[in-house]
Parts: C-alpha cells; sequence; structure tokens
DNA sequence: TGATGCATGTTGACGCCGTGAACATCTGGT
DNA sequence: ACCAGATGTTCACGGCGTCAACATGCATCA
C-alpha cells in the first residue's frame, strides 16, 4: 500500500466536473477506483486492467502511479470494495430478522447466508474479485519467504467472518447448536456459502431459473445449519 | 478445439529425445500439454503461459498454433488434466472402503471428500486450473449470445459429479439420507468440499499445521453428512 | 524412385499489457 | 513572489497472445 494520497485535495473536490481540461485531476485516486470497480463489475477481476481504468477517467496510464504501487494494489483497492459490499449484503440479511430465541438466531443465520449468496449472484464480477488471489491483501509471502499481513483495510476482509461468528456463538447461547459442535463451525458455514456461490457464478448451477435458485440455497442453508445444529 | 492432431506421428514416437535438432517434434501436442503441466502445477492457471511453454518445449511460440486454438485451449487441455487427476484422488479415497451397509456408504462419502479435500492440497495448481473460468470446456456463451456447449472432453468435468451422485443414490438405498431429501443433495456436498478447499487454498485454513488440517477436514465432512442424513 | 502436397515448424510484426525514467505543470507554504 | 513537492505527461522496454508469410520435411502416388 501506498503512503497515502486520499486527503481530498482541498481546492477541487468532487464537485466540479474534474478533469475538464484541468491539468491536477483533483481525486484521481477514487476516480481511478470508480473505474475500476464498473471494469471488475461487468468482467471480473481479470477485466480491471490499469490502463483501461486510466482511459476511463481520462487520464495517462502512469498517472495511476502516482496513487498505486502496483496493478495489484489498484486490484486490491477493488477488491476492498467488494469486501465490504459483501458484508452491507450479509448485514442487511441478518437484519431482516428481529427478536431473539431459537427460531430467530436460526432464521439469522438464514438470512445471512441468502445476503451472502445474493451478492455473490448480483455481483459476480465483484464478488469474484472480492476473493482474487492476484490482488494485495489477504495474506502475502514477500521473495525472501517473509509472510507480509495485508495492505489494505483488513477489516472489511476479516468483518464478514466475524459476523457469522457472532451469529454461531448466539446460536449456542440460545441452544441451537450444541456448544461441543461449536468450535470449527464456522469453516463448515463459510465453506457452503462460499461453495455454493461458486456452483452459481462457474458450476451447474448458472442457468437456473429464480425460482429454482431459491429452491437450491433453502436447502443448502437448511442441510449445513441441520449438520450444525444436529448433535 | 481443433480438428485434431493427436494421432502420434507415426514415424518419431516419444521415444528418441524429441526437440534434439529434429525440425519437426513428433510429438508436440502432447509436450506443449505436459510442459503446460507442470506450469499450472507451480503457479496456478494465470502460470499457463503459451509462450513459456513453448519455450520449455524448445520450440517457437507460434508453433503452439498449429496445435491449439488459442491459449484458452491449451489451458483447456490443462484443465482436463486436473479434472482428471482430481477424479482419480476422488476414486482412491472411495475404494478404501468396501463392503456395504449404511457405515460402509458413510465411509464411502467421507473417502470421496477426503479425496477431493487432499488433492486441492496437494495439487493446488492444478486444482485450481480444473476450476478456472478462463479455459474452454465447461459451458461458454459465443459473441452472439448463443450456448456453447464445451470442447475438450466434457467426460471428466462431468465424471466427479457422478461419482457423488452414486454414491448418494447408494446412501438413500441404503437408508442413510432420507429419500425425501435426496434430491439436491450432490449440490450440498459439492458445495461444502468445493469451499472447503477453497478455504484452504486463498483462505484462512492455508496456514494449518498437517494434523489441525486433519481434524478440520474430517469436521466439515461430518457437518455435510449429517445434514445430509437429518431427516 | 522421385516429385509433390500438406502438416508442421520459423520469423517478423502488431497491438495490448504493466512498469520505469525523465520531463512538465500546478499549488501550497515561506 | 518564489520554490519544492505533488501530480500528471511522454517515451521506452520487455512480455504477452496472435496473425501472415515463409521454410521444411514426411508420406503418398505416379
Amino acid at each position: 500500500m501506498q503512503a497515502n494520497a486520499n486527503t481530498e485535495a482541498t481546492g477541487a473536490a468532487a464537485g466540479g466536473r474534474p478533469g475538464k481540461g484541468r491539468y491536477h485531476h483533483g481525486d484521481l485516486r477514487n476516480a481511478l477506483i470508480r473505474a475500476a470497480i464498473e471494469l471488475a463489475a461487468e468482467g471480473g477481476p481479470d477485466a480491471v486492467v490499469l490502463r483501461a481504468a486510466a482511459r476511463k477517467v481520462g487520464v495517462s496510464a502512469t498517472a495511476a502511479y502516482r496513487h498505486f504501487d502496483s496493478h495489484s494494489d489498484l486490484l486490491g483497492a477493488v477488491k476492498d470494495h467488494g469486501q465490504q459490499r459483501l458484508v452491507e449484503c450479509m448485514e442487511a440479511g441478518g437484519r431482516e430478522v428481529r427478536g431473539s430465541g431459537p427460531e430467530a438466531t436460526r432464521q439469522r443465520m438464514l438470512g445471512l447466508g441468502r445476503g451472502y449468496i445474493g451478492f455473490a449472484r448480483q455481483e459476480p464480477g465483484l464478488y469474484r474479485t472480492a476473493f482474487c488471489r492476484k490482488a494485495l491483501g489477504g495474506f502475502g509471502v514477500t521473495e525472501e519467504g517473509a509472510v507480509t499481513e495485508a495492505g489494505h483495510q483488513p477489516g472489511w476482509e476479516a468483518r464478514s467472518f466475524e459476523m457469522l461468528t457472532e451469529t454461531l456463538d448466539e446460536a449456542v447461547t440460545v441452544g441451537l447448536i450444541p456448544p461441543e459442535r461449536r468450535p470449527g463451525a464456522e469453516l463448515s458455514a463459510w465453506a457452503m456459502v462460499h461453495g455454493t456461490a461458486m456452483l452459481f457464478l462457474d458450476g451447474p448451477l448458472d442457468v437456473l431459473s429464480e425460482e429454482e435458485a431459491g429452491y437450491v440455497i433453502e436447502r443448502v442453508l437448511r442441510d449445513v445449519i441441520a449438520g450444525l445444529t444436529t448433535p
């Protein structure tokens, strides 16, 4: 990640059409990120081409290097955005259910899963980018073999996992999940929703009608919850 | 896919060091595939660079176009190989358990899952390539919007799914899975193992010790089977 | 057996990509 | 008013996938 240049160049803000003859753009970093996000949404991580983003903004390709260390750094910014959007969808799915008790918690787990898979289906390009290897973020290994600990807000990457953890804890409290089955439960849950999302995006599920997709999702979520709650 | 040029040039077979001064290689298609497989094994689908494969074989880059329609076609051949290797691992995992009855079937399901996840962990590059979008194979959509139906042996891609299907059918016969829960069960199972594999390759599970990984895998597989067998 | 046609390989070129170096322009602080 | 640094530009490099034109040699048939 770069030192940073996000502090909104005081003079020209996002208000007055930037890049209209002005030599300095005023908000290039964010403009590039927005352009890259559009590319990702349309074509997935492979469509996030640094030169294309620069072209979209109307700026030379190398200008991007004043705001990003590398292509991978730009892709990482898009990845962060994707993770954030995913979290929003999960939160929206979980918030639909209020109240407490086993059934409410069960419904909240379902909501989280629906939100997750729903995002993957509505924004396949962003979803794929959110879990793209090539982007900075997550963990990496330097050429010397040392483990580097990400760049970009590590918050978003962890946040979705955290939501799941909280809900599973709640499920134990409420008696839905036997305490002895709690450790590692998020792995099963995460694997299931991630795997299902992938089956929709790349696998045989991409041809399903909206109705069929709904059944499949409910079925899969019921299965994983049944697996977790069975003593 | 190309018309085909796989019919082992009668004269020079794989025996005598090919490409040793000979203008014609004799088995270039397979040599390129082997080189590409090595690249994929080491660096995943992104490492499958047509020019690099040609370099490895000691041939000009454009020579590859006598045997493959495009980079994507070569990648597709590697993908097929990965799928085949995956099937072999699943078969090996399933064959470990003989006999019949509910417990044997349950063990066979576990074996299939262990084989699947084991392959993903032992050959991450090939596994990723086996499920790579960019490669030909699977389904695709032409520029005019028509749905094309794959190239490359569609057999391997379907075969692993088929194995799962057979085992689940067996589980119903044997009374493990309630018949009414059978439809769609392969989706849950597939999603779970695929998702788990991804958590190992890209996710937070990549740092686990061999022992810890074993526990996680058993845990996840038990969860999904519990979900499927719960009435 | 020798000529010949086609499969197979090579060279060269094009336009794309990510990226570095050198140069140009603007802007905020003294 | 000036200057330093931030920001943007042009030019260049090597690598990529791919096409067109050309070279080579094996297999077939007169």
